[in-house]
Parts: structure tokens; C-alpha cells; sequence
DNA sequence: CAAATATTATGAGTGAGGCTCAGAAACAAA
DNA sequence: TTTGTTTCTGAGCCTCACTCATAATATTTG
């Protein structure tokens, strides 16, 4: 087969339609949410029958899936452009949450239906896995800053990372409400708080805070010789 | 009608009819969540049709709406009592953190369908009313404590609130993932970043803080002589 | 190229569940 | 008791998500 043949191939077939379907249900799912959107709206969309978008995906809910996973890959581009060419930790955090904020403002529907997609109790590692790649930039950010000293070595990133997309999302959702929304104080706020509480310049015993981070990089040398995942 | 009629008045059967539906649905709803539960079980509940169901709440979105208004109304004398017989500020905070992370994770449900159930682009403000009463009793511990001088007159109530409950809320379902939840570590570092940022002695300037407190007080005094609604 | 086989598309049909409404039952007033 | 009013009832309507027998299309084989 050649490299420009006009004849594509099965798969390209497939991944094409599969292409178009995921786009048209970005249109359609954005402009009337979860429920307001019909499977059939989107087939009428492309043109194709509502049988053929159940060739493609076997449920709403994982067409809508499917279509946020697109969504957090693309947004997570933008995070990452976000906090590139920074240094400074501090910097990079209030890049990535300005970002984050105007996230929450412009893509709300896709944001919200993320929250509501996974149905019931404590299932939602689903909706985690969803974000993972896109909050790892975070999560990259925050250890390195450990690692480079800048951020105390003592503090969670589990706990860290609640509180910074806790706070912009519920901020988010406010500023919506609002006519003129700033998110200047929201952003000033947060990086307050992150500079007050994790700096490792501010905490109360320096020398402790040296010693775990010893502590924890020599343990990952001598107990995890390699990669390997958790 | 002597007090102790025993013949109950028409809106009497109403309100104890009404109370029976809802407290029906609140089991039923807690069970199953929002899209399992079925309209008809919480008729079957309670020994009626399901068209009774509608005389008495006009959709399934109202029913869950009346439900989750009195559910906030109750957890609202929770956090009352939570912060009641405590002067520092920062103690109050403390103590609402606990009990509200606590309540995330027991209520988990309810939290849930509360931020569900509003459909449709930015029409939240009726999510928020919900809530209304129960976040007065954060509103008014900071408030309070800023009149009192020990926070920052410049915070915006909003942001703080903002963050607070964000990262509650956040955590609470990260805390819900584990097996073993300990809520210990979140509240630390929330209120060490309340402390850190929002605590009047750490502002950078003491008397324009004092300044500000001033003003807003005699503002206050002189613009609004009686309680007017916004 | 034609026949045989495999893949993909179709849309009428099914089931589930929210909601309606014409009449029945219960209650109140006259 | 009669008449009027409120409350209850459940068979059936309607909207979707989803299925499946059949048709259209593509690929392989002879």
C-alpha cells in the first residue's frame, strides 16, 4: 500500500467515522448537556442512521466517555503549555490554576458532565481515570518542586491537589453565576495559600523537612531500582 | 379546633403526607442514587399510586429538590452545633471542616445529588439556595471573625468560602476512594493555609487592615441603617 | 468478473420509566 | 341525603436508549 493511497484502509474507515461521531457529539453534547442531548441528534448530525453510532459505541455512556477522554487529552496540552518554560514552582502553580480557572469558565458543560457521568456511590475511579493524565501535570509540578526544595517535603500531594481543584472548580462555578467575572482574586487567594502553607522556606523545623526529603529519595533509589507502577 | 383535635385539619394531612413521601424518598433515593431510584418505588414505599406521588410533587426533579432542601435544612443544625461554644475563629473553622469532611463521606449521596441535579448551563443558583442556609454558618464565622480582628479585613468572603468548600468536597471524595479513610491530614492543611493566609497578624499590613475594618464598619453604619436585602 | 463471504448500515420495533388524565373514592358543606 | 370539592388511582401515553433482522456495501476467492 502506498503512502498517499486514495483508498484508505479498514481501520482508517473506522477511525474516521469514529472521528466524526466523537465531534459531532462535542458540538451537540455542549450545547444541550447529558440528558438534553439524543443519541439520534448526533446520527442526524453526520448523516448516518441511530443504529450506526451503536456499531461504534455500545451505550450513551460511552460514547459520552469516549468523548471526554478526547477532551481531557486535549485539554491537557493546554495545562502543559500552561506551566512550560517556568521555573520557579510557585510560578508554574499559578499558571496552572489561572489556566484551570478559565477552563472551568469555558468548558463547563464538558466539566460538569465529567462529575456527572459516573453513576452511583464511590465509582467514580472511573471519572479519576478520566483526569488522570491532565492532573498529573499538577501532580509533576508539585514533586518536582519537593524535589528541588522549593515545597515542603512534608506535605501530601493528594491533599495539595484537593485543595487546588477543589477551590478553582467551586470558584469556577461562582464566577459563572456572575456578570463581570474576575478570577484575579480567586488566583491571588489560592497562591496565597499554597505560598503560606507549602513553602519550604516557612516551615517550622527546615532540618526536618531536609531529612525527609533525603529520606525519600534515598528510599526510592535502594527499594525501587526501576520503574514500575504502584 | 381544640389543640389536641383528634380529627387532623386537611392541611395537616397534607404536610404529614407530604413528610411521608419525602422521608420515604430519602431512603429510597439514598440507596439507589438519582437515576436508580424510581419514582414508583417511593410510591410502593409508602402504600400509594404513583400518580399520588404527582399530586403532591409536579416531576421527579421537584421531589428530589424538596427532599435535598430539608436534608440541608437538618445537616444545617449540624454545623451549628459544631462551631456553637467556640470563641477563637480559627477554632470554629477547624471544627466546621470536620464536620462538614464528615458529612461528605457519610452523605456522600446526598452531596452528590445535590450538585446533580440542577440540568442545564450555569442555572445552579437554585443548587446554591439548597445550600444557602448551610454555608451562612461558615459565612458568618468569617465575617464574624473579621469584625473581631483576628482575619485579614480585605478576604473576600466568597473566595474563602469558595476554597473551603472546594477542597472539602474534593477530598472528601478522594477520602471516600480509600479503604482507609483519615480525614486528619486535610484539615490540617486547610486550616494551616487558612491560618497562614486569612489571619490578620500575618497580613503584610497591619494597619491598612485596620484601615479597612474601619471603613466597612462606619460604611455600614451610615449607608444601611436598617437590614435591607441586597 | 462473478460468486461467496464478511463487514457495516439501517430503521422499525421493544422496554423502561417519567408523567397524564378521566374517572373513582373520600371527604366536606348544605 | 344531596351536592360539591378535594384526593387518589392506575391504565395508558410519550420519549428515549437500545436491539436485531434485513439490506447495502466491501472484500476475498475461484
Amino acid at each position: 500500500m502506498g503512502l498517499d493511497d486514495p483508498r484508505p484502509t479498514r481501520r482508517q474507515r473506522v477511525e474516521e467515522k469514529e472521528r466524526a461521531i466523537l465531534s459531532a457529539a462535542r458540538r451537540i453534547f455542549e450545547e444541550k448537556g447529558y440528558e438534553g442531548a439524543r443519541v439520534a441528534d448526533v446520527a442526524t448530525a453526520i448523516g448516518v442512521a441511530e443504529g450506526t453510532i451503536y456499531t461504534y459505541f455500545p451505550t450513551k455512556d460511552a460514547l459520552v466517555r469516549a468523548m471526554l477522554e478526547r477532551f481531557w487529552e486535549d485539554i491537557t496540552a493546554e495545562a502543559r503549555a500552561a506551566v512550560a518554560g517556568r521555573a520557579d514552582t510557585f510560578a508554574r502553580l499559578e499558571a496552572l490554576a489561572k489556566s484551570h480557572l478559565a477552563l472551568c469558565i469555558r468548558n463547563w458543560p464538558f466539566l460538569e458532565m465529567t462529575l456527572r457521568i459516573v453513576p452511583g456511590r464511590s465509582q467514580d475511579a472511573q471519572t479519576r481515570s478520566l483526569m488522570r493524565g491532565y492532573v498529573a501535570v499538577f501532580d509533576e509540578t508539585f514533586t518536582s518542586g519537593q524535589d528541588k526544595g522549593e515545597l515542603a517535603a512534608s506535605a501530601e500531594l493528594w491533599v495539595a491537589r484537593d485543595q487546588f481543584y477543589g477551590a478553582l472548580e467551586y470558584s469556577g462555578r461562582t464566577l459563572m453565576l456572575r456578570s463581570n467575572p474576575d478570577p484575579a482574586p480567586v488566583i491571588k487567594a489560592l497562591t496565597d495559600s499554597f505560598r503560606a502553607s507549602y513553602s519550604a522556606a516557612n516551615q517550622s523545623n527546615p532540618l526536618e523537612d531536609r531529612l525527609i526529603r533525603l529520606e525519600a529519595k534515598s528510599a526510592i533509589r535502594v527499594v525501587r531500582p526501576g520503574r514500575r507502577a504502584q
